[in-house]
DNA sequence: CCAAAAGTGTTGGGGCTACACCCATGT
DNA sequence: ACATGGGTGTAGCCCCAACACTTTTGG
């Protein structure tokens, strides 16, 4: 029984996920997504959340179960089962381990090859993104704490990816009441500064449906 | 690792799902969820398929996964990890095997209460259900192969606990342009005959949004 | 003729889409 | 001055919800 984990990230506007390259066969070399065994008496859960906390310096990683894959064919050693996990971060607040048991971690665009199954585990998690941060907040997982209106419109085109028109996403957004201005600007390009906002609410929020 | 499996059906008008009667300690006489260990080589689905297929007569089930439940609490005999399906049944195509390994197969309302973890299971699965007749066809694996348009709304009704209004309903469903016509009447009440319908594919059927 | 379910249209309001211009700053 | 992204309002359309009566059969 083993965990892998697909931690999202937005990278260069561009949705990544975290891979490590592999120091062992099989698939030696080869990127994958990070994961391992159980350890005895954790749960799944614990066992993903203990990788991730291993090739990163995260805490408190918002981290959601996927689906479960098993089959003969996934690994050619043998019969492994695989619960497989989602979570999400902010790019610029990683801190990667270096050493090398850590296998090189890095975020890696989503359609890149990997190992094992792990491209369909990453198509999975994908859709499952895409539908979710239509009726949640759970884009604040992918964001820093202040962001500007315009970085959370590009977060969805990448995530959705489609453009979608700047006055309308504002209001629709503006109506579900999830954020609020921090007061701040964001100055600095040669343009006019952003009002900077963030989520008012740090808990998992599920709406009645909207985009 | 284990499955369990949560076999929907709508009996009397009320949201059921299949029970077995405990034969073994624990929860000796009590009702959980059908389910067992995986045998060797098998996959999680195939052990939930062949665990239905051992208390009813049913072939050819929709089933899907669930949810991958552990972790140390949810069984007193030790760390059993649960890979939980669910599947669907028209309640009148059901034949039961009676044999005592069967352990009592019945339908009971999603209420009831259930050993082990099962009422978590089963919310889980109905929360899913509630979801999913929303955007999916799968409301035609709970049904006859012929139906009655009332029928089809009564389904609705049951499974999302509120009353529908009959011409919105078949104006909406009508226009997803699933179910075709049989050409054959309901008769017997003492009333207007009804047309039948049936689906038009047998498939699985994904529809961007509607409810 | 009465009871019971079958079947059928219209209207008003809210929300979505499409669309273009001025603002504030840095260089 | 100009380049860059920041920020704002409206009008038309479509979809949804609300709502009541006639039809067909059995008893």
């Amino acid at each position: 029984l083993t965990t892998d984990v697909v931690l999202f990230a937005i990278k260069d506007s561009e949705l990544c996920v975290l891979t490590i390259t592999r120091a062992t066969e099989p698939y030696l070399g080869k990127y994958t997504l990070p994961g391992g065994f159980l350890h005895a008496g954790e749960t799944s859960r614990n066992s993903a959340t203990r990788v991730l906390q291993q090739k990163t310096s995260l805490d408190n990683i918002y981290i959601e179960q996927l689906f479960t894959f098993d089959g003969s064919d996934r690994d050619p050693r043998g019969d492994f089962v695989s619960v497989a996990y989602m979570a999400f971060c902010d790019y610029k607040s990683i801190v990667f381990d270096i050493s090398p048991k850590s296998q090189n971690p890095e975020f890696l665009p989503t359609e890149t090859k990997l190992g094992f199954d792990h491209n369909e585990i990453v198509d999975y998690a994908v859709s499952r993104l895409k539908n979710k941060i239509e009726y949640t907040n759970i884009i604040k997982n992918l964001l820093p704490a202040e962001f500007t209106f315009l970085q959370l419109q590009q977060y969805y085109e990448v995530i959705l990816g489609e453009k979608l028109d700047k006055r309308n996403f504002r209001k629709k957004f503006m109506s579900l009441d999830l954020i609020e201005k921090t007061g701040n600007m964001l100055t600095g390009g040669k343009q006019r500064p952003a009002e900077m906002y963030k989520f008012r609410s740090q808990d998992f929020v599920q709406l009645r449906r909207w985009f």
